[in-house]
DNA sequence: TAAACATATGAACAGATATTCATATGTATA
DNA sequence: TATACATATGAATATCTGTTCATATGTTTA
């Protein structure tokens, strides 16, 4: 759809003032994509369940695997997105791989989910 | 894949405590559940397009289409989903139904995202 | 250096999801 | 009360996504 197609209510006389407020206070589309991009991956409870191991204590992927009782290649996939996202890091400790939390948003974060849905 | 048949490590004998423990820690599979999904939500840009724009000000349907430059029926799908979680809220005003935030978890949890997104 | 171990990865498939289109519902107005 | 307006909704479709399976990569150890 074109943008000088959209659709109009009857007020919009009224109310272009606000439109154009609004797209000027807008972030920048490469942000809003991103923003969406990063709460993508905190909307699959796999990776949910893997950050609450890691907010525990650092952990391999066998170990993680084990945890939640599902398949190294289930989680070695999910790993990669969280580590893409920045939200896990890893180091190598001899045949082990070792994941951890990045940094403390990820706890901020989900606690402020967590105070939503227990309300 | 059956919970007594999953994969160890090695070295499992020396991690069967932590595997332990973080289980022990784990919330209940209900909340995890609750809480990918509430994320779900905010992991779509046309939600979070919508969630941006009534950061500014509470808005008629046509109007937040208006603002999005998308159609009616697109944003009234999205809304119906925020409203679901509890993100949103609405009231009628003559023909207009007008949304509004339904509380300030909306706005600090995009904060914390904002913040990973901006390092 | 060959074998075992730990993890990563690509392809494929099944299930989920956002938009579109047509239309239904509910409200105001002429 | 007929018509226009504002929004909601169901079905269909195309795209996206998580897991599985097979296998590759990289490390240790016998």
């Amino acid at each position: 759809m074109a943008l000088n197609d959209v659709e109009l209510c009857d007020e919009h006389a009224v109310h272009i003032k606000l439109v154009n407020k609004i797209n000027h206070e807008m972030p920048e589309d490469d942000d809003l994509y991103d923003l969406a991009e990063l709460f993508k991956v905190f909307g699959d409870s796999t990776r949910i369940k893997i950050l609450f191991a890691l907010f525990e204590s650092e952990m391999c992927v066998c170990d993680i695997a084990e945890t939640l009782g599902m398949t190294q290649s289930a989680i070695s996939h999910q790993l990669k997105i969280l580590k893409q996202s920045k939200l896990v890091s890893n180091r190598r400790e001899g045949k082990s791989i070792i994941y951890f939390l990045a940094d403390d948003h990820v706890r901020t974060i989900i606690d402020q989910g967590m105070n939503h849905i227990k309300e």
